[in-house]
RNA sequence: GGGCGGAUAGCUCAGCGGGAGAGCAUCGGCUUUACACGCCGGGAGCCAAGGGUUCAAACCCCUUUCUGCCCACCA
């Protein structure tokens, strides 16, 4: 009786199998092996994102290279740490305030970023169940780098010994400003959503002297408070005589000249000249530097016009910018306008506000000689970009890099360690508070009240995180890492930064391979997101969720009406029956089938559940092994010698599968490791071994003690190597099954620290595996006359096979009675066929089989067959002709290819032979 | 405007120089003692269009058409 249930339920072992792992240990193992090691960085967790899926697709690869290597022997290290400063961790917390009616001004600095950790407490515990769930294995302890212990001295040191290079630098320049973050952002924060129609609104500006006017155009008519010059190009002969001049702001008493910049104006747009607001827009911002124009900014941090808006102070920008229209227009200095596709700049984090050029006094990095080293590194290969086609990405992004603004306005992050007099109004920067200051040495300081950009700190993990400043073991074990593993919206955002950063400061690349995953998108490639109701939480997946609960969930995103109405809606089209529970394992294996190297993953929940089945195919193989080796199996030490035509060819064809494996782990190929290990387990040992031994099984012992042994000892070993085979990528069933299956005593105690399988050379066998080819020809063949003529499987057919190759003969006779199992037939091999007028032939690659059918033969269906075998046949041939007299093919192609071509025809004439034999006889039943 | 992809069976995709593949869906037949979360069998594709390179092209190159995504300061 086995000890296994009757069918596979994923939620019976997972938790059990995760406790073993932890309490054992395994996890941790990183001190206790003297192989070589083998790190991975992993990305700090989207703190906004309610689907995960894109996590769980992390974790799942990480895990399972991890798990990989760690069966290979490596000595293994997570890296993981979690969002340490940002806007989202921010954001979160405002808005709890908000509903509980205060703000972080109300409640202060310290209380504010208390209410932060309680917060991070609780998502750190979600973050940690998902994980679990999984299966992965990230070391969270390391979470101990907190804001006030290591990252943060890591952090500081890095930003002093920039800014003593003079990488570091604060400065006032034109930045972004998120007026709902109320805080400058770096340029790669800035989103350009889909292009909308705006207006190109011309005006006039009229000249102080009274000689006329000069017409400009914008996009934005409120910045016009913000202009400080009118700009034309030196050659246009329209305004060569105005430069110089001056003209009348229309609002206010300034007066601005028109000057004339190259570079900025151009005559064939427009009507060549151009408003210059050097506080609000980037090129003016240039021009305004190159001539010395003044610098007004004009907002207030929430985007409502400043003071220097005369009446127009405290309007938002929308307001004030119908208001100018408004005004001009009735001064007539309207001058029409047209229609203009533009895309204004949105906050990542406030899709609904358009991001503000604005004048800033801020600190920034000059990347150009950290991204060189970092492009340098990729070009020279001592980092691998996996997939390819990103390095050019990498490279271009590089190469166009611009300073880095880090400083944020925000109450949640790293504090800037930099701390201004009150006396000199000089700042200092130190690693640890100073008492004086080091310009004037006044007493007198208050720090920074910013922090930094969440990928600041982040750039350094794979170096603050191993104990960087100090030089630790595991800093000298681990560094460089081996691999970095994400997805690729981050490569600017995090891994070029980690490049620059870990170059600089290790002199060495911060780890060797970068790989970059899809996007998880839900089945028809729409992006997840709550509004559209098509967001899959593993945890869903893996447990199961019926309609109700997924729109529970749903409404607890807080969505307006009409959109929860819309997102139920499309939720039920996409799981009309809730999802299944499909457990870990599936969920894993379905994430990486997918990694096959495309940019999007199309999540479909039919796919997860097709693993799901797979997993119960294992379950009940193990089953029937543990049938076949009854209460006293001694488990064989290595492979048994293969007796029988089928033992050589599953192990042939086991060696095949394990080569394959081992190149796609090898490449990161992972998609290639599932479709190999899934074909042979159901495709080959599932459907065809398991078949050929029962009728040995069956027998029993007694019958044939050498026959059975073998049988025994053979599909253990290959059960046994499939199931560590396939273990990291679905870990619980495997350690389920494997626990259940005899064991020798010198094995590990669980299967996640046994040895990964190597194939064995010795075992492939390819005369076996054609001879085993030429069984399963004959046997589907007769199978398929049998539901072709709707023959009932309990009639025992009969049939005369002649086999087109002699040295086929031997092997196959003595599989004979598998054969007449296989395809309940009576099955004779013969030299000559003598067809007889009821019989049906088939011609197949290996030979030709006379099936005798008493006259039932369907005679119209047959030739129709037939003819369409050697319509398809008589196409191939004459190409295997053409190749072949080809006089150029026999030159140029090479010898083996050449050779197969032959034996290809060879086959093909012998198989019209055959079918056209067959055509005739049906020709004349008819 | 620049860059990177994708277009292969009804759907989701794999293959990326030598005879078109998988899963799901579909159709037909099976209560065969591991498994109906199953078994057996079948149908289904001018591999987007056109040109080129090659002995040989779904695969390499060029052009076109759709279609994603990323980057970009243009009034």
């Amino acid at each position: 009786m086995s000890p296994l249930a009757s069918a596979f339920e994923p939620a019976q072992i997972e938790d059990k199998w995760y406790k073993f792992w932890e309490e054992k240990g395994y996890f941790h193992a990183e001190e206790k092996s003297d192989k070589p090691p083998y790190c991975i960085v992993i990305p700090p967790p989207n703190v906004t994102g309610a689907l995960h899926m894109g996590h769980a697709l992390t974790l799942t690869i990480q895990d399972l290279l991890i798990r990989y290597k760690r069966m290979c022997g490596y000595n293994t290290l997570w890296l993981p740490g979690t969002d340490h400063a940002g806007i989202a961790t921010q954001m979160v917390v405002e808005r709890q305030l908000a509903k509980e009616g205060t703000n972080r001004h109300e409640i202060g600095r310290e209380k504010f970023v208390e209410r932060v950790w309680e917060w991070k407490k609780k998502y750190g515990n979600r973050i940690k169940e998902q994980q679990k769930r999984l299966g992965a294995s990230v070391d969270w302890e390391r979470e101990r780098f907190t804001m006030d212990e290591g990252l943060s001295r890591a952090v500081r040191e890095v930003f002093v010994k920039l800014y003593e290079e003079g990488l570091i630098f604060r400065d006032t320049r034109l930045i972004n400003w998120c007026t709902s973050c109320q805080s400058a952002l770096s340029d790669l924060e800035v989103d350009r959503e889909e292009p909308e129609k705006g207006e190109l609104w011309s005006f006039a500006y009229q000249l102080v002297d009274g000689s006329g006017e000069i017409v400009v155009a914008t996009t934005r008519p409120e910045t016009i408070f913000g202009d400080t010059a009118v700009c034309v190009h030196p050659d246009d002969e329209r305004y060569k005589a105005m430069i110089g001049k001056l003209v009348q702001h229309p609002f206010l008493k300034r007066q601005i000249p028109i000057i004339a910049d190259p570079e900025l104006a151009d005559m064939e747009l427009g009507t060549g000249a151009v408003k210059v607001t050097p506080a609000h827009d980037p090129n003016d911002f240039a021009c305004g530097k190159r001539n010395n124009l003044e610098f007004i900014n004009i907002l207030n941090p929430d985007g409502t016009l400043n003071e220097e808006c005369g009446d127009f102070a405290g309007l938002t920008t929308v307001k004030a910018r119908q208001r100018v229209k408004d005004e001009l227009e009735a001064r007539g200095l309207a001058r029409g306008s047209k229609e203009h596709i533009y895309a204004p700049g949105r906050c990542q984090r406030h899709p609904k506000t358009v991001v503000e050029p604005m004048i800033s006094t801020q600190w920034f990095v000059n990347t150009e000689s950290l991204a060189r080293e970092a492009l340098k590194a990729v070009e020279e290969g001592k980092t691998e970009i996996i997939p390819a086609e990103w390095v050019k990405t990498y490279y271009h992004w590089l190469e166009n890099i611009q300073p880095w603004c880090i400083s944020r306005q925000l109450w949640w992050g790293h504090r800037i360690p930099a701390w201004y007099c009150d006396d000199c109004h000089k700042e200092t920067v130190a690693v640890e508070a100073p008492t004086a200051c080091k310009h004037c040495g006044s007493h007198n300081l208050h720090q920074d009240e910013d922090v930094l950009d969440t990928w600041f700190s982040s750039a350094l993990w794979p170096f603050s995180t191993l104990g960087w400043p100090e030089n630790t073991q595991l800093l000298k074990t681990f560094y460089p890492t081996s691999v970095l593993e994400t997805g690729y919206d981050i490569l600017f955002f995090w891994v070029a930064r980690m490049m620059m950063m870990g170059i600089h400061f290790m002199g060495d690349v911060p780890f060797k391979q970068v790989l970059l995953h899809a996007m998880v998108r839900d089945e028809r490639g729409k992006k997840m997101s709550k509004a559209t109701g098509n967001v899959i939480d593993p945890l869903d997946v893996i447990d199961g969720s019926d309609l109700d609960n997924l729109y529970h969930k749903l409404e607890g995103y807080n969505l307006p009406p009409a959109e929860l109405k819309r997102a139920k809606a499309a939720q039920e089209q996409l799981f009309p029956e809730g999802i299944p529970a499909c457990g870990a394992d599936a969920m894993r294996f379905t994430l990486a089938a997918y990694t096959a190297q495309t940019k999007d993953i199309h999540l479909s929940i039919k796919r997860i559940e097709g693993y799901r089945k797979f997993g119960n195919k294992i379950w009940q193989l193990t089953r029937f092994l543990l049938n076949t080796l009854g209460e006293n199996y001694t488990p064989v030490t290595s492979a048994p010698e293969p007796k029988t035509l089928p033992a050589k060819w599953i192990l042939s064809r086991l060696s095949n599968m394990l080569k394959v494996v081992a190149a796609g782990m090898d490449e990161v190929k992972i998609s290639e490791v599932t479709m190999a290990i899934y074909q042979f387990i159901w495709n080959e040992l599932c459907d065809w071994y398991v078949e050929t031994i029962k009728p040995v099984i069956q027998a029993g012992e007694a019958a044939d003690p050498e026959a059975f042994k073998n049988a025994q000892d053979t599909l253990y070993y290959v059960v046994e190597t499939a199931l560590r085979t396939l273990h990291p990528i679905m870990p619980f069933i495997t350690e389920e099954l494997w626990q259940n299956i005899p064991r020798r005593a010198d094995m590990p105690e669980s299967i996640m620290i046994s040895p990964y399988p190597v194939a064995a050379e010795h075992l492939i066998d390819s005369a076996a595996e054609e001879q085993f080819g030429a069984l399963m020809q004959i046997v589907t063949a007769i199978r398929a006359v049998r539901s072709d003529y709707t023959i009932s499987p309990k009639v025992r057919l009969s049939a005369k096979v002649r086999l087109s190759k002699a040295n086929l003969a031997a092997a196959l006779n003595e599989q004979v009675s598998s054969i007449m199992r296989l395809s309940n037939a009576d099955v004779t091999f013969v030299d000559e066929l003598h067809h007889e007028s009821g019989n049906l032939a088939i011609v197949v690659n290996c030979g030709e089989i006379s099936v005798s059918l008493a006259g039932l033969i369907n005679v119209e269906a047959e030739k129709a067959k037939v003819d369409k075998e050697l319509t398809k046949l008589e196409k191939d041939i004459a190409r295997f002709n053409g190749k072949l007299s080809n006089p150029s093919f026999k030159d140029r192609a090479p010898a083996e290819v050449v050779a197969a071509e032959e034996t290809k025809l060879a086959e093909a004439l012998e198989m019209k032979k055959g079918l056209e034999a067959s055509l005739k006889r049906l020709n004349e039943l008819a």
